[in-house]
DNA sequence: TCCAAATCTTGACTTTTATCAAGTGCGATG
DNA sequence: CATCGCACTTGATAAAAGTCAAGATTTGGA
């Protein structure tokens, strides 16, 4: 059966605690699908029908306006997206795609606003993964008016480097450059102008391929700020 | 005696509905304080040891990095501040000051968090106020991200003008220029050539008061949207 | 394998924004 | 009433970022 994903879904914090009674009853109305990539799952502005859950693959919210469009962050597995949505009963924000084949499960908003009037623990649930969601992106925004885009994409490789397995020198980007450049708030040609000029520090990139020769350079250029750049915090 | 700020803080949403009990607690080790305008009330890095609550007068929220500063937001009556840092425990992401002589209500974070895994209600409460905090920044990036800093600040005054009293045609910005070309992510400078250009729009401004003679041309230029101008959603 | 399409890069140029350096005007203060 | 300080403005200039156009490179089919 489908079921399989029940435990996927129980293994991430926001469900870990939740009553056994309350997690079948989320469970029930939920189903799971496979998504090819570039697939729009939600557009900004719709109401919020279902709570989704990466299983696999990645999904990238981004949004519109007047014509022009920019990529807000990317969901990996596992996690939540949209959660304030469905929480608040208020249209989306932002816009989802899949960016590669995805799984994804979708659990009906109102079931998530049911179970969490029931049970106190995912409430509280509720509210640890909304406050870390809110902080991450209060850093964005610092990040967005206190750096110029050389030192957004500096430390953005400090990051990658980070989460990439190991912490090789050696690392791949995890989709292409014109949507990092729109996640970084500029556009593709600045981006490759961009890499250039982090030659000076030790950067060096080859397709997705990067490559940070001298960590110690880039970090004084970058100024990496756990109050900005830890996921942790 | 002091206790007359209880009602205050128990006309907030977060707090409307706690259990009597509970909201004693969260009383009983508060307190309020008078600051002069000007104070630093939190800095960017501390412990999170109070949940504040701005009675009355008006606090900006601000950041910095790199011997840069940004002003992020401005915390008005009634309204909490930093619940997203008491709630995970974690350092503040933002630093505080009043802008003006204010009321502030100080509740120790532990409290707030033995009340919150106590009480499902208050819970469930601060689960809203969160959801909107965090709807809140995701438009400010938005804003960041989509805009230029003169179509920022065109629908900034667009909602300045909602927000003082009966709508009319001219109101008082609420704080000096300074901050305002901080909290629209530009300097000064630029700041006094975009009231300049909105000229064109039917804006005028003199010191403090501005004017806006031709709401439908502004909003023509501006294109307000309200997924990421209206705080309603 | 080769072609078509898409992505990425580069160069020239424009626009936007920031910086620096004077100024102006206003309000507080003695 | 004079003046000091500060916020604000203005102009000149520089830096950062965006646009446009043309190539190079990669990718994914046919």
């Amino acid at each position: 059966m489908a079921d399989t994903y029940f435990g996927e879904v129980r293994s991430l914090a926001l469900f870990a605690d939740v009553e056994e009674e309350n997690f079948a009853a989320l469970m029930r109305g939920s189903y799971v699908q496979n998504f090819p990539p570039q697939v729009e799952l939600i557009a900004e502005g719709d109401p919020s029908d279902f709570l989704h859950v990466v299983l696999s693959g990645s999904v990238e919210l981004y949004a519109h306006w007047n014509g022009r469009e920019t990529s807000m962050a990317t969901a990996r597995p596992i996690s939540t997206f949209i959660l304030a949505a469905t929480i608040r009963q208020a249209p989306y924000l932002m816009s989802a795609r899949t960016l590669e084949k995805s799984r994804i499960a979708l659990i009906p908003s109102q079931d998530v606003r049911t179970v969490f009037d029931r049970d106190a623990v995912f409430a509280r649930a509720v509210v640890g993964e909304l406050a870390h969601c809110y902080r991450s992106v209060v850093k964005t925004a610092k990040d967005l008016k206190l750096r110029t885009s050389l030192e957004r994409l500096a430390n953005y490789l400090i990051k990658e480097q980070k989460r990439s397995a190991e912490g090789l020198a050696d690392f791949n980007l995890p989709f292409d450059k014109k949507r990092l450049a729109s996640l970084l708030g500029m556009t593709p040609e600045n981006l490759s102008r961009a890499f250039k000029s982090l030659q000076a520090y030790g950067v060096t990139v080859d397709g997705a391929r990067v490559s940070i020769s001298n960590a110690r350079d880039l970090d004084r250029f970058a100024r990496p700020d756990p109050l900005i750049d830890d996921e942790a915090y």
